[in-house]
DNA sequence: CTGAAAGCGCTAACAT
DNA sequence: ATGTTAGCGCTTTCAG
């Protein structure tokens, strides 16, 4: 194997505690000593072997954020803020798929990791409330989106309500009266697209605009094949949407790419609007109004709770809300 | 801490040999032995603690992936094959993000991560072939991409050369001859570029197409911005092309973006064909002629290879390369 | 300020 | 087929 300690040690001609301690600096080293110790460290190349010292400390070092889908965009960008907040603490971040299973959700909830990672975040969508709350697991756990609201562990996300009505409400300012709404749940599961369905028909509320159910069109996952069925079938219709709102980026830009092969203008005969602002939206033809949840800060309050948590901090669950914004861009803004 | 291996040999009454050998069966144990140590780990609810296996195995069973850019749709989309790979042959993946940075490439290069991982998949961009032929760490090292060739490890790639020349052929044959290709390296550095370059040349002589240096646009990075720029010069040309390969899709895309914004029609006025069928391509209005390169076969060699080094093969390094195929969409289809 | 030594949980060599 | 035990490399008491 490689150096370790010991050979530090007795090149050095100190203990193995006086190295250590080098290294870690846990107690004061006197200069002379440490220059000695340092100078054996640099000629041998030391460096520390972190199995011995996470079966010693308990610890890994390690934490996993947990998504249902890595090639999703929305995830992939927040898991790059994600893990440098992670190393600047000195962490190492892992990049579970949950694939939006409830198994795989359930077991990492339930540790399936727990001597691998000392603490997760999750983004769950498959489970619900009342299986966070049967969990039994200790680990530290902290929870992004709204999939789970109401249970004791910390959670950062977004208000999912107040972010659809302000896309709704913005295609309400635009004149539209015909507003559907892509991406429904489809079993009656996946709590976070109940939530923007909520924040839809607020906003037509307050307009005095009539829901319509046969406008809110279910989608069996929400990626661009689910947005391009959907918009398919809206434009079945009898009488067809002026606009559409999308649960995600990457549905709206499904429903885009339908509109383009049918034909029809958008923005002046469809509007649509997505949420997440993912960079794909910024080139895609026409470009895509969206709401930009705080991706940076969602990342890195995730991981900041989550570290603190794993390093003893007690205290009440919290909550963390970061902000969001409004994007227009072509797809609803005025015609071309 | 948790439930270790002693507590199942007390309540089993059995020695920790015993169970050792019935969770990880390296010696036979007895069936009825087998079923009493059994019944304990379930009651207990044991999992084995790596720490301290990999501190005895001296191996961790993670292996890294260390991709230039996380949020590239490319490499997100190998990182999910590769992440399924590798746990369906028992270690863990760990994703690393180089920023295409020449000290991150060369640090994980030589070890930064050494007690952290069995070994390393890495896709080098901004590090050459004298660079990794100076390399002195002897932890296994697999590389993707053709950034670096020609050195003694193995290394999976596709045959850029050729995907760029089937790719300029298709435009050839569509009748184009004022080719542009976007995306030449900034410096001089960044090898598969010159090789996709080289492959677009090849066909130009095959066609008997003069080379014009004026069509070839250097970019800064590979993202959609680069393309959306890049496209932006050529229109400003006094003679524009009639069809553009880009380095990737996510050029390419940005090329198709500033095509759109300035009615400059897709494929009628310019045809424009990307590399590497990320998703995106999929979805765009219009949708991206592209060379499917075989991700699946990439992202599982890689992981295979690496594993079997880690696992002690032998035998000189090995150059796989995965197939590729052309894949016509509407960027360089018939008018509409 | 420094040293000695216990022990984290596991695997594997050696015994029975 | 099963048991005993050394030791992987480190951190951390307890002594000095």
């Amino acid at each position: 194997m490689g150096v370790s300690l010991k050979d530090i040690a007795e090149r050095a001609g100190v203990s193995l505690a006086t190295v250590s301690n080098v290294v870690n600096g846990y107690r004061p080293v006197g200069e002379v000593t440490r220059q000695r110790v340092q100078r054996a460290i640099d000629e041998l190349g030391y460096t520390p072997n972190l199995s011995a010292r996470h079966l010693r400390r308990g610890r890994t070092g390690l934490i996993a954020l947990a998504v249902p889908e890595l090639t999703n965009p929305y995830f992939a960008e927040l898991a790059d803020v994600a893990i440098r907040e992670a190393a600047g603490l000195g962490y190492t971040l892992l990049m579970e798929n949950t694939a939006a299973e409830r198994g795989a959700e359930l077991a990492l909830l339930e540790g399936a990791q727990r001597h691998l990672i000392d603490g997760l975040i999750l983004s769950p969508v498959a489970i619900g409330r009342e299986e966070v709350l049967a969990r039994r697991a200790r680990m530290p756990l902290v929870l992004i989106g709204e999939g789970v609201y109401d249970v004791p562990y910390d959670r950062v996300a977004i208000d999912n309500v107040a972010a659809s009505r302000t896309a709704t409400a913005h295609l309400v300012a635009l004149g539209r009266r015909r507003i559907a709404f892509v991406g429904a749940p489809p079993g009656g599961d996946r709590q976070s697209a109940h939530l923007r369905i909520r924040g839809y028909r607020e906003a037509l509320d307050a307009a005095g605009i009539p829901f319509d159910p046969g406008l809110v069109v279910p989608t069996e996952q929400f990626g661009r094949a689910d947005g391009e069925h959907a918009m398919h079938h809206l434009l079945s219709l009898d009488h067809p949407p002026d606009a559409v709102l999308a649960y995600n980026d990457l549905t709206a830009i499904g429903a885009l790419r339908t509109l383009a092969r049918s034909g029809a203008g958008v923005p002046d005969d469809v509007a649509v609007a997505g949420i997440d602002d993912i960079e794909e939206g910024r080139f895609s033809n026409p470009t895509l109004t969206t709401v930009a949840p705080d991706k940076r800060a969602i990342g890195r309050s995730a991981v900041r709770r989550l570290v603190s948590r794993i390093e003893g901090e007690g205290g009440p669950p919290m909550h963390v809300q970061p902000s969001f914004h409004l994007i227009e861009r072509e797809s609803t803004g005025p015609a071309r």
